[in-house]
DNA sequence: GCTTTAACATACAAAACTGTTTGTATATTT
DNA sequence: AAATATACAAACAGTTTTGTATGTTAAAGC
């Protein structure tokens, strides 16, 4: 029984994909070890094997996908010719075709968004903070850069631009993701973005 | 050890309370009635006497409390003196208040935002879409009389305001309960308020 | 005042999961 | 080719949690 290292490895791919599915079906502490293996098409010493529990098995899959959140305004800011506002709202629109055409995303942000975290998956919420601090710091020398250029309307600042921003963006996705999608991800929510950076404009000099 | 009415009624309530503060704390799969039945200093079988199981102690956790959402822009409309934008945004920014001052009501909302719906609280997940629904749709007839008497901004719709104010509020909400409230809920949501709703006068015709 | 029954506490049985151990067939190494 | 380590499956042991059944006491009803 004994497999090769290529199929090992698959196998471990296999598990990681079950318990997204099943984690995102059930939520994460309604699941059982039992009911990922039956859903990966393995036996639960598989996963004993690739894994050490359930929340090793969480954090794996936490951190073997690309964290939504994290991608987003990575290169902002090094734009050409747009101003610093443009580039801003076209990678926040970006990331909400993203988010609405790639399923996995969608899981993953779900899952993210309502499981119960315990004691036990602390790590996790520490680095979801991590990320949002860092997102933030981004956003903000992205508006604080706006402004310099004068492209931000006076009565914003680059701290409050960039929380209306972030709290926007993430009620939109909690509604569209734990509430059934019930409305278009990517026409509702740009239509949003524009209306918000509109007045981040606003009144600016030209 | 039987009890009188009104004592059996206490512990009952006692241990509602006792269910709030544990469900809060460890979350709500995490904890086991034992947990909840030291919280309450009882023991399990006070629990089943009262209650079903844990699912349905939750429901009357639920039930036993004015949720959340449900209470803001009740009355909203109906205001005298000031136009409408006006009303809505001093409700929002009242309701902004009640959720600082009132410690029961972040904890019944942060229960309710990172609790684990499996499939037995299904009927939890509806009640809030239901609420949510009826708040959308108060929303939106505010800002539709608020369109009437030409107060809001002509780039904005009543759904769009509404959309947009729903997701700031709930975003907003999110980050100060889940992530260790390190910002002035009041201050700082208020201030958000404003800008928004500078947006939505902007520039109408006196 | 006697019976009944509500309001629990306690004890018990049954699952449900978990984590570990053992077995084993086969890659891989030497 | 023999030895060894790997990648599991299957069985096992242990704990945690749940649900129920039973016991007990005092309040209600008559």
């Amino acid at each position: 029984m004994r497999r090769t290292k290529a199929e090992a490895e698959e196998t471990r791919h296999r598990i990681l994909d079950a318990a997204e599915r099943v984690f995102y079906a059930k939520g994460v502490s309604n699941t059982t070890l039992e009911d990922v293996a039956r859903a990966a098409g393995v036996s639960r010493g598989a996963i004993y094997w690739h894994f050490a529990n359930k929340t090793d098995l969480f954090l794996a899959l936490y951190n073997s996908v690309k964290i939504p959140q994290e991608d987003m305004l990575e290169p902002a800011g090094a734009e050409a010719g747009t101003d610093a506002l443009s580039s801003i709202e076209k990678a926040a629109a970006e990331w909400l075709d993203l988010m609405e055409q790639d399923e996995q995303r969608q899981r993953i942000l779900s899952i993210l968004l309502r499981c119960d975290y315990g004691s036990d998956l602390a790590p996790v919420l520490e680095r979801q903070q991590e990320v949002d601090a860092h997102h933030t710091t981004l956003l903000v020398n992205a508006f604080a850069s706006a402004m310099a250029s004068g492209n931000l309307d006076a009565r914003w600042t680059p701290h409050s631009a960039a929380r209306a921003l972030r709290w926007m963006m993430k009620g939109l996705c909690s509604e569209w993701l734990l509430f059934g999608k019930r409305f278009d991800l990517a026409t509702d929510g740009r239509e949003g973005l524009r209306l918000l950076f509109d007045t981040f404009r606003r009144s600016r000099p030209h």
